[in-house]
Parts: C-alpha cells; structure tokens; sequence
DNA sequence: CGTTGATCCTGGGCGC
DNA sequence: TGCGCCCAGGATCAAC
C-alpha cells in the first residue's frame, strides 16, 4: 500500500499532533497478528513504550519513524497497514466502502478485528494501527542502532544524497528489468508499484529495460521523473486505490492523477493509444507500449 | 555475489 | 448463493 507519498502524508498529519506528547498505554489485538507485527513479546514492547514521549517524526523511505527518548519506533506499513489519530471527543465512523470507486470513506473509527495495536496518549487521543493483510512490521530501535538499522536503505528522494551521478553508478551495476530495480529499496528508498510505472512512464522507458542498458539521457530522465511523480503524490496526499487512508482517516486524490497505473486499456495521456498492463515479476506493470519502447534505437 | 519465484495474510471481484 | 481462482500500494528468503 503505502509508499513514500503516503507515508509522508501520514507523517504530516501527525507531527503536530502527536509531538511532545506521553505514551500512557498500549493495547494489542489478536495473538497471532502481534507475534506477526512486532519483534518482541507484547508486554516488553508496552514496557519499553510506557511513560515515554514522542519528540518527533521523520520518515526514511517507507517507514514511517517515532522519536522516543531513548528509542525510535520504526513502522512499516506493508501493503494495508494504516496509522490513524482517534479523539474520543469526536464521533465515529464505520468503515463505509464506496460501491463504484471501492474506496473507504472514514474520518475516526473505533478498534476493529483489523486494528492490532492502539497507543494512547496522555490527551486521551489514541494512535490506531490497523491493517487488514498483517504485513506490516513495526520494530523499536536503540538509538545507538538507527544507523544500523537503515544501512541497506537506498538513495532518499528530496535530500542532497539524491544525486544523477549516485543513481546512475548504481543503476550500472545492475542487470535486471529497470521496474524491478525500482521496487528494490536498497535502489531509491520509498518507490513501489505504482510510482514505479509512473516514474517509467514520464520517463518514456518501457519497464522490462535492463538498468545497466539505460543510455545517459535516459537515467537523466528517469531520475528526474522519480522525484516529479512522488513530489506530485505528496502533493495530492497521497493515491488511495483501495485501503490508503491519512492520519485523518481520509483517502488521498492522487489516483485521479495517475497517467498509467490502473489505467489499462485506456488511452495514453501522451499519444492516445491503449495503455499496456503486463505482469513483471509477479506484479501488475502498466505502460504505453508506444511511448515506452522495449528498445531504445 | 546477483537475480528469481514462492511465501506470508485477508478480502474483493469475477466466472461458473 | 457458493465455490474456486486471481489479484492487491510489500519484502524476505531459499534456490539457482
């Protein structure tokens, strides 16, 4: 689910919100959904949790990171997971599917069988996690370790380390479909399946391209297009497709804005033909088979 | 070493 | 209505 934009926009939704205050409590759903999304056992966790204030939030590629004072609580979203506020003082509301568009229309809503950990804090608000496919991971951190503990996270989009000549030393070295590379975090941290084809449709790069194979011009372009699509999902708040949701609960506008991704069969924005979708190492891969050719000659 | 495909989950949608 | 199958914003790991 959630890749870089979302996850910023998540982490701007909270900051404010949730900066300087007191974890008093932690509660956990079911069993086996904890032992699956937390690497220690539940009561070590609310030990190591209890008491302690969150000075602030970053995010690194697609984890979104709680500075504690002495640890940092590092969370993966996975494909379904979702990070909402909770002000018992506000009404809730069901989880309400769309019937046209499938997605959830939800402000706050109560624990259900899908939220698997609740942080409440000392204001009474609570920081909700839930997700529906258990592939997210949520992992504390030493301080000491938090080098470590990213040191296989690749380049990281919008900072200065996000360098043509670093991306393209690195793309060189490998021999693989350039979409696959993409979804690769030790490449560029925070690209997933829907970026990915976005970024190689601006770019005009058909997916299936080696990234040794990529001419000068071409990794230019590439490079370029990564940061505008991204920069462009940030700005829209993120692409709800089916269970993305902010800190708010609400569903991002950047699906009304994608050229290709879940577009298949429609025409291309750029040259009017059908867009392509392919299945790329087990994930759904969409394109313009015009604009995007296999072969760069 | 680098690359690949199976695997972990739940749920929605589709064909029969 | 129901069943089986395929698909879904992801990442790890055994096997080549």
């Amino acid at each position: 689910m959630p890749e870089l934009p979302e996850v910023e926009t998540i982490r701007r939704g909270l900051v404010r919100k949730i900066t300087g205050r007191l974890i008093v409590d932690v509660s956990f759903g079911s069993r086996d959904a904890i032992r699956r999304i937390i690497n220690m056992p539940p009561k070590k966790f609310l030990r190591k949790l209890k008491r302690r204030k969150i000075t602030g939030l970053r995010r690194r590629g697609k984890f979104i990171i709680f500075e504690l004072e002495s640890h940092f609580l590092v969370i993966h979203l996975g494909m379904t997971g979702q990070l909402t506020l909770r002000d018992p003082r506000k009404n809730d509301e069901p989880f309400v599917r769309h019937p046209a568009t499938g997605l959830q229309r939800t402000r706050q809503h109560p624990p259900d069988r899908h939220t698997h950990v609740a942080f409440f804090l000392e204001n009474g608000n609570s920081l909700l996690y839930r997700d529906t496919r258990q592939f997210g991971r949520m992992f504390l951190v030493r301080s000491a370790d938090y080098k470590d503990f990213f040191g296989k996270l690749g380049l990281e989009p919008f900072t200065p380390q996000y360098r043509l000549c670093a991306f393209a030393e690195r793309l060189k070295k490998r021999r693989l479909p350039i979409k696959a590379l993409l979804l690769d975090q030790s490449f560029v941290a925070g690209v997933g399946n829907i970026y990915a084809d976005e970024a190689l449709f601006e770019a005009g790069i058909h997916p299936a391209r080696l990234a040794c194979s990529l001419l000068p011009d071409e990794q230019e372009r590439l490079f370029k297009a990564l940061s505008l699509v991204l920069r462009r999902g940030i700005r829209y708040g993120g692409t709800s497709f089916r269970d993305y949701v902010n800190a708010q609960g609400e569903t991002g506008q950047n699906q009304e804005d994608l050229r290709v991704y879940g577009r298949e069969g429609q025409p291309c924005f750029r040259c009017g033909g059908p867009v392509t979708k392919i299945m790329l190492r087990q994930r759904g891969t969409h394109f313009c088979s015009a604009c995007q050719r296999p072969h760069p000659y």
